[in-house]
DNA sequence: GGCGCTTGTCAGCGGACGATGACAAAGCCA
DNA sequence: TGGCTTTGTCATCGTCCGCTGACAAGCGCC
């Protein structure tokens, strides 16, 4: 037959990258649980083995993704005098295909596996919350931190859970515009 | 041997009922897709088979026990001028074990797997979300109701993420009275 | 061209899970 | 007591998963 399919040329550290992406694409998509190495591996078009021999495992993998993204670091980019409205408007209308989120997006996910959770904890604090609380600064940093980010999570899991919001147009607006009100009021104290 | 262990009398309603109660234990501290039907089984002292036969399958148990547990329920029972106060205390200071919260703990972590999800999507309007815009009343209920329980699920999750707070008692206590006013402020319109 | 390292594939192992159907034990009723 | 229904157990099936070791194909180097 002359129908060949182009061989992508070999290249390891090319294919790591791609592996990696695809990765971080379906833990961001759906749970640890339901992310399969063959579904990744799929996703590159290579075989499963290959992933697990770049990352040793899935745990390691999933460790390695953590590291990939910025966990929350898409919050901190931007006028600080807008976050409010920016993010509101991020968590409530965003595609998922966009994805500024993605890192927040991974982190809730994870609460699916017990094993997810642990290497999560292993570095939230040092990777998420530190630097965030730097960045909210004033007094009670550490509090308003928590507060804000919980808030942001909470709407996005509110939003999974109902499958969108079903609210009309104008709705999201409004819902958009009191918690742009309700995230900058905490952030500035 | 003497040692027996005294076998329990056979009761078909008073089984399904101890099932269904270590079910919705099981599914309130660990993902679905963590909850295994021997782990319940063992829980409850019967053949993991059991299970099989009163619930069906695992997906139609897990409705069952979303049904049992009124969603949500919890965070309308109680004085409405207290609402902040009483729900940020319980978020952020709950003990697992006592699990007035466990309904919503149940939903969050549905997210877990696409099957849970599913359930919970065919369900949480009319079971949660309706009842609590009701609850919440005044203009805009709606939004103001998808605001609340986001902040609500997603200070839980928070949590969860990375293991309690890591905060000091005086510093909880803030977020507890920051978190209250902003609650109180949502329902408040 | 042949050697050898790298890159990728393939088949399969071992274990976990949900589910099933045949079987044993308990209780009830005549 | 003997038989029948209910209640619970046991062995097992089929499937999916992460992971591994042996093998094939590409690629550079002498």
């Amino acid at each position: 037959m002359f129908c060949h399919v182009a061989p992508r040329p070999r290249n390891a550290e090319a294919t790591r990258a791609a592996i990696l992406n695809a990765a971080r694409e379906r833990f961001a998509g759906v749970s640890y649980d339901d992310v399969g190495m063959r579904d990744i591996a799929g996703d590159v078009g290579v075989d499963a083995a290959l992933v697990s021999r770049y990352f040793g495992s899935k745990e390691e993998l999933f460790a390695v993704v953590l590291d990939s993204c910025d966990n929350g670091g898409e919050l901190m980019n931007g006028d600080r005098a807008t976050f409010g409205q920016r993010v509101a408007r991020e968590v409530i209308f965003e595609r998922k295909s966009e994805g500024k989120l993605k890192g927040l997006l991974i982190l809730l996910r994870s609460i699916s596996s017990t094993k997810a959770m642990e290497i999560v904890q292993r570095g939230a604090n040092a990777r998420f919350y530190g630097p965030f609380t730097e960045w909210v600064g004033g007094p009670d940093a550490a509090v308003s931190a928590r507060l804000a980010a919980g808030f942001i999570m909470g709407m996005a899991v509110s939003r999974e859970i109902t499958g969108g919001y079903g609210f009309s147009e104008e709705q999201c607006e409004r819902m958009v515009d009191r918690m742009a009100v309700m995230l900058q009021d905490i952030i500035d104290g």
